[in-house]
DNA sequence: AAAAAATGCAACCATTTGGTTGCCTTTGTC
DNA sequence: GACAAAGGCAACCAAATGGTTGCATTTTTT
């Protein structure tokens, strides 16, 4: 039986595209950056409470929010009248993977290339 | 003089919406993501190399390369006929910060919350 | 009960996006 | 020189996106 590769000598695992995409799509916008930052650091926010920090309506803040939750970024708890978001940090982690992996192959693939160019 | 706070006790530095929003929305899309993985692994390629990986028309991954490349994502040479593309490192690199960024923003302000909780 | 606050719903609009196709240009190759 | 390969340019299209406005609904507050 031969002997077990070492740990990180081997090709990365591609990410899967179908997974990440929708989040950084997400991401991919100021307003919503803007809302993720604010959620993270201001807690749980109202709709209202976040609309008063920008220049669009609360229309459209409410559809940015909506965008966030399909990718599994914020979360919403109905309280009384008013409805409260919350930033969820499991797809963030995420895409933090899918950065993370992609850099990996990178490196590999440059290791890969000095160790052909030497030898 | 006021000793120097020490590190990472006071919160994080906000992150550029205006900087990293762009990268993410090259990001955020099945293809495009692809495309990255393709040039990370596989190194410089031409576009009909590209094309050959994928269902869409050539014109198609044209564009991609286009969007990817204004993102900083990718650039390209001209080598006689064919022009190859090749993965650009840096502006993913910032992406990885701008997540952590958020990361440590949230991480900050829990630690907060629990210290509230406590005291 | 009436008024105000917070939100939802729906229609509408302009622009962007992701894709196509057709044709022209440049560059190798036989 | 003729042909094939690789790519650029431009027009076109449908659908998605980011925004608006108007009005209805649900909860509080007075």
């Amino acid at each position: 039986m031969p002997r077990r590769r070492a740990r990180g000598t081997g090709a990365p695992q591609r990410p899967a595209p179908e997974v990440s995409a929708p989040v950084f799509a997400a991401l991919g916008d100021e307003t919503r950056l803007w809302l993720i930052t604010a959620l993270c650091a201001g807690g749980s926010q109202s709709i209202a409470q976040l609309t008063a920090g920008t220049q669009i309506s609360r229309q459209a803040v409410t559809k940015h929010l909506r965008v966030l939750a399909e990718a599994g970024l914020v979360r919403d708890v109905k309280v009384g009248r008013e409805r409260l978001w919350e930033f969820a940090p499991g797809q963030l982690e995420e895409a933090r993977r899918s950065l993370d992996v992609i850099a990996a192959q990178w490196d590999y693939a440059l290791t890969r290339l000095k160790r052909a160019v030497e030898g």
